[in-house]
DNA sequence: GCGCGGTGTCGAACCGCTTCGACGTCGCGT
DNA sequence: ACGCGACGTCGAAGCGGTTCGACACCGCGC
């Protein structure tokens, strides 16, 4: 447990930096020796120590997750981000330190402190105000998400936009001429959360585009959040024939209650859901959904950032193309 | 950034060493001396570099999370005990390295490559694989649940087995005779998953000592699976009046089902559930629930690491009593 | 007036690993 | 036969802290 470098060195009959070497494979070292070297790590079950290793180094094979640890939100799909990103740091040797996301001094803390070799940030702002600290940091930072400036930074993101346009479409295209967006909680919006603005804009521009009549509702992650805003709607556009439901707590209420008030899904009303696919599978009615990969952007996120790591490649900014899967809560308009 | 303690002691004209104690406090230092080093410190931004504090001090003030980030299973419950993890770390100067649990290696490595100071283990089994090998290890570790054996290791969890007993006594003063637990999925229980297990006992204990009639079935965690489970339940046991939920995912569809096959709550079918309570209220109609402290949970969990890590005192278990919370869906048994 | 204990500060020895320059050895070409 | 480069290994100097023993200085009691 406690056995060092140099143990396993005097073990196997050479140098510390001999041992070094066959770890890390910086330097040709021949095979009988390696093979030594090798079996002396075995049989000491040696480790090396992380610190020491990030003192000399400056590599700690840690990387920072912020995520938003709030209860309220989407919670499948941050769950889903996270194992991304653990498992695709795993494949890069690292690990994750999890900070929360209403602990700002946390990022500077870790970084300044060469915690980390890098950050991933979740639940970005459209003016964040980690951005600019993130900025001055040592170590790369990969958003998740896009903010109105990215000042160098590398961001991913499913592209919401696009999405909101080819939830629209799909309903366009079988006919439905009114439309609604049920989205985040007010504050969410409020706070101008990149996925939400981005989303928002998206449903806009194609609602525009495609000359339909659109209106929408914020909605909050609860139950009675959803029937709220279903009945804003309903109030707002009592002839209203699709529905794209942008949240994933509130969606098996906002189904649940345009049957309660009458409206047949998907007969009268057809909703197109933006969330994971086994969110969408898992209702009564499978809803036709825009995916939300939010394992494949963490995993994305932290490839991004080893490549700035590893071989300091520039920042880049990555939005995934939205796919739409139909399933049974779309249907052709009536008329 | 790159400011060395060095830096700072020679920045605040005294040694290395001095700037060390007024950092740490582990030796008096003259006011006017401790305040010229906290002066530069401040004016230089230093911050300690992690590794090579924690190569001299083998402290790291970072502890171990094993989290089981399967999507599968009571999400909302895990994402409560990770932040009542995280926030209790904090609060202790500690921060907080996510494992996966499929990665049982993961521990060994971040153990005795000295990169935490503790480990948390969450969804412990009776007979936990990874018991034997936290044993082994140089840091304390808490175990989120209760194994057949602890062999020495702190525990803490809520007092399931308790839990099960105050759901069914509930339901027995009000007068139900059959009573039905609808509980975890198979896999979990047959991975003897510990929490599943004692509440499965406790139900048991209860029905017995109350000379009640119950089954149990376990239930995915899937509308399908809350569906058929219902039904099993329906179909064994036609008369039942009482129902204990302990799955979060298939809550509200049991609660649907139920409905759907005629059985009004609480008039025909009393439902107590086992979950936070914020789950048991964001539902059509609010539900008696015993609570599942997941946040506090957590935090005792640090607690408990931290006092063996800081005061090496003697591991202890420690169980939460349950509290039940009565609500809209249990009534009086209509005989 | 002198020794004594307490207080505050310093110097130096680690902690365990990486990395760079140096060096010995060997096989090759000429 | 000799020089030279390539290959494999070593030694030692850090990396940036912590901590322990030593020591200077002070006021105190006798």
């Amino acid at each position: 447990m406690a056995t060092t470098i140099d143990d396993v060195a005097r073990a196997a009959g050479v140098s510390t930096s001999t041992v070094s070497y066959v770890l890390s494979g910086k330097r040709p070292i021949s095979a009988p020796t390696r093979q030594r070297v090798e079996r002396a790590i075995r049989d000491l079950g040696y480790r090396p120590h992380a610190g020491a290793r990030a003192l000399a180094s400056s590599r700690t094979n840690v990387l920072a997750l912020m995520a938003p640890l709030r209860v309220d939100v989407n919670v499948s799909v941050i769950m889903q981000f996270v194992t991304g990103v653990v498992t695709a740091a795993r494949a890069f040797d690292h690990d994750v330190l999890l900070l929360t996301a209403d602990e700002v001094a946390g990022m500077e803390r870790v970084a300044s402190g060469s915690m980390v070799d890098a950050l991933v940030m979740m639940d970005i702002e459209a003016d964040d105000p980690r951005i600019p600290v993130l900025v001055g940091l040592r170590q790369p930072a990969v958003l998740i998400g896009l903010p109105r400036d990215p000042e160098g930074l590398s961001c991913v993101d499913l592209d919401f936009e696009a999405a909101g346009r080819l939830a629209v479409r799909h309903l366009a295209r079988r006919g439905h001429r009114r439309v609604a967006l049920l989205g985040s909680p007010r504050a969410v919006l409020e706070r101008h959360t990149s996925y939400a603005d981005r989303m928002l804009r998206g449903f806009d521009q194609e609602v525009a585009g495609s000359g339909l009549e659109g209106v929408v509702e914020p909605c909050e992650s609860s139950m009675a959040g959803a029937v709220e805003a279903v009945d804003r709607v309903l109030e707002r556009l009592p002839d209203v024939t699709g529905v794209v439901v942008h949240n994933e707590v509130a969606l098996p209420w906002v189904v649940a209650t345009l049957r309660d008030r009458g409206r047949h899904v998907p007969d009268d009303v057809s909703v197109v859901a933006v969330c994971p696919p086994d969110v969408a599978t898992n209702q009564p009615l499978p809803l036709t959904s825009v995916d939300i990969p939010a394992h494949t952007i963490g995993k994305v996120a932290v490839e991004m950032a080893m490549a700035r790591v590893d071989r300091d490649e520039p920042a880049e900014t990555r939005l995934l193309a939205p796919v739409l899967v139909e399933r049974a809560s779309t249907a052709a308009a009536v008329r």
